[in-house]
DNA sequence: CGGCTGATTGAAATGCATCAAACAAAGTGG
DNA sequence: CCACTTTGTTTGATGCATTTCAATCAGCCG
């Protein structure tokens, strides 16, 4: 246990691609103001409505972002992994929270003080520049799925959440997706109900797409489930 | 004509909110650097895929903000009007335009040149935060609206829709909505088969809900459609 | 062991898309 | 000025993808 509490004071932000414009004084007084948590699955980070005091940036880990819609079902935003940062859209607006975020895989998050963040938006344009691609990159992303989910079947929406998951997390040399989702939680990305992934997942395996044992998911045929998530919904 | 393109080049930007933190020696530079160009209905801003030379700002009239998915089908991502940017997203992402902008209304368009915009952001800290905000609004937008897409059915897409849309193009003083989409268009922003829109519109007309008068939608009971919409989350 | 959560399968209900046809309005050109 | 095309609107009929409800099963844990 102290070694564990060492380790998260040694962790450094130098390293990470968000803070990569910092210069050597920025980076030292980030690394004193920050503070680092280790998380295990299941913990809510903040939740929906809530009032945040800084953003976090994931130094380990998954972390699942999602909204509360009706009957309280999750709609999934995004999953975030190493060097990703959370809860700063809310933060800049300075609004409560519109979003919740949980942990998924054990993680290791750095919290950062709001002052901190307006402080380097202040004083270092390389900074905010940075910022406002990412903030740009991501509203991209969504801009993307709400004409998929849109015009898209169900079937081809689940290929393509298959393949940008083996995108972000990749494959280990076993072809296996290593992030690991129930059911439901695959559902609430695609936006769709429990038992139409279960089906369409056993229609993918039946087809040589994928190889299922428990919630692993292996990704033998890409370029078929490419097939499936880009073009028409022709069955062949 | 004369009188026409005059009055384009006296268009001063610093009413405008997006410009509130410029300096008055910034405002004068932008105004001399901006282009104000009158555009008719119909006409195209910029195509996805296109490369972009600096965002525009809108000064009159209404612009359709829409990406190009299966088949050519629309998915309009949002209707932008006076005082809005366009453009900004894939320009600070020096990418390729990822959506196509096109007039529904006539309008004065004023295009403010790559550079000009990267040199406020470096200069004008203020500025950047004002910027970060409203691509965090948009955000947040966006995935309240991916939420909804993937929940909600397309009657209570429908009914949300309409209400958005008055609250972004007011009504007249005979409840009718300011803005005026064909039914596609219409069935493009829900993400819908014209068909269903037909039928819902006629459906809403039925129950009292609204009036119908060629493309004119009268809005004359907000209470019903605010109910039909689920909404969670209370606008003002 | 019983109680839990998650996964699976079946059957039935339905919302919505799609196809087809007719109609209306608004140009277009001879 | 009238036939003619075009574009948008409307309605009906049909099919299907997906949801919903219900039941069972598998795995896990104290």
């Amino acid at each position: 246990m102290k070694n564990l509490t060492e380790s998260l004071d040694d962790i450094t932000l130098s390293g990470f691609r968000f803070f990569r414009s910092l210069s050597e004084e920025e980076l030292t007084s980030l690394n004193y103001e920050k503070t680092c948590t280790s998380l295990k699955k299941g913990s809510i980070i903040y939740k929906e409505g809530s009032r945040l005091t800084g953003f976090y940036c994931i130094i380990k880990g998954i972390v699942k972002v999602y909204k509360t819609g009706i009957d309280g079902k999750e709609q999934i935003i995004r999953f975030s992994r190493k060097g990703d940062i959370i809860a700063y859209r809310s933060l800049l607006s300075q609004e409560t929270a519109c979003t919740t975020s949980e942990i998924i895989e054990d993680a290791i998050l750095c919290h950062v003080p709001y002052k901190t963040l307006l402080n380097l938006i202040e004083k270092n344009s390389s900074f905010s520049l940075t910022m406002l691609r990412i903030i740009c990159a991501e509203l991209k992303e969504a801009n993307e799925y709400i004409t998929d989910i849109a015009q898209k079947t169900v079937r081809e929406r689940l290929a393509e959440v298959l393949l940008l998951l083996k995108e972000n997390f990749d494959l280990d040399a076993d072809k296996t997706l290593q992030i690991s989702l129930t059911r439901e939680e695959l559902a609430n990305t695609v936006g769709t109900a429990t038992e139409s992934i279960i089906r369409l997942l056993s229609e993918f395996r039946h087809d040589n797409l994928i190889e299922l044992q428990g919630r692993k998911i292996k990704i033998i045929n890409i370029q078929g489930l490419t097939k499936i998530a880009n073009l028409t919904n022709a069955r062949s």
